[in-house]
DNA sequence: TGAATAATGGCCT
DNA sequence: AGGCCATTATTCA
């Protein structure tokens, strides 16, 4: 069973919830997407509504939520938490796949 | 560069 | 109907 196909069954989920998880496994590995670009993607214009899928997501992390990254470049959240361990993950997972995550630096 | 604020849309109570 | 959120752009100093 393909955690998309799960996402699509699991009804402890809102309609919401399903199109943001569902897009978001259309981000390829490598590769990231603010809260708001995903927002766009599923025609929401909020990113913290995005946030509030993504917080409450029961896939993680089978669903890349760790793709997810703020605007400034940030790494936001992972699993329901903003800080401690799962941050740590995130950060892990991300350069397992070639993605550097760092703050928005000033000088260049 | 940094803090405070306004805007925004969905979810829970 | 109101408060909350893993956000973001704007504003003022």
């Amino acid at each position: 069973m393909d955690i998309r196909r799960r996402v699509e069954l699991s009804a402890e989920i809102t309609s919401f919830q399903r199109r943001v998880y569902l897009e978001l496994l259309n981000v390829p590995a490598g590769e990231t997407v603010t809260y708001g670009e995903l927002a766009r993607r599923i025609g929401c214009g909020s990113a913290q509504a995005v946030g509030q899928a993504l917080r409450r997501n029961p896939f993680a992390p089978e669903v890349p939520c760790h793709r997810v990254v703020a605007a400034d470049g940030s790494t936001g959240g992972y699993m329901g938490r903003r800080e401690g361990e799962a941050l740590e993950r995130k950060r892990e997972l991300l350069q397992h796949e070639g993605v550097f995550v760092g703050r928005e630096a000033s000088g260049g």
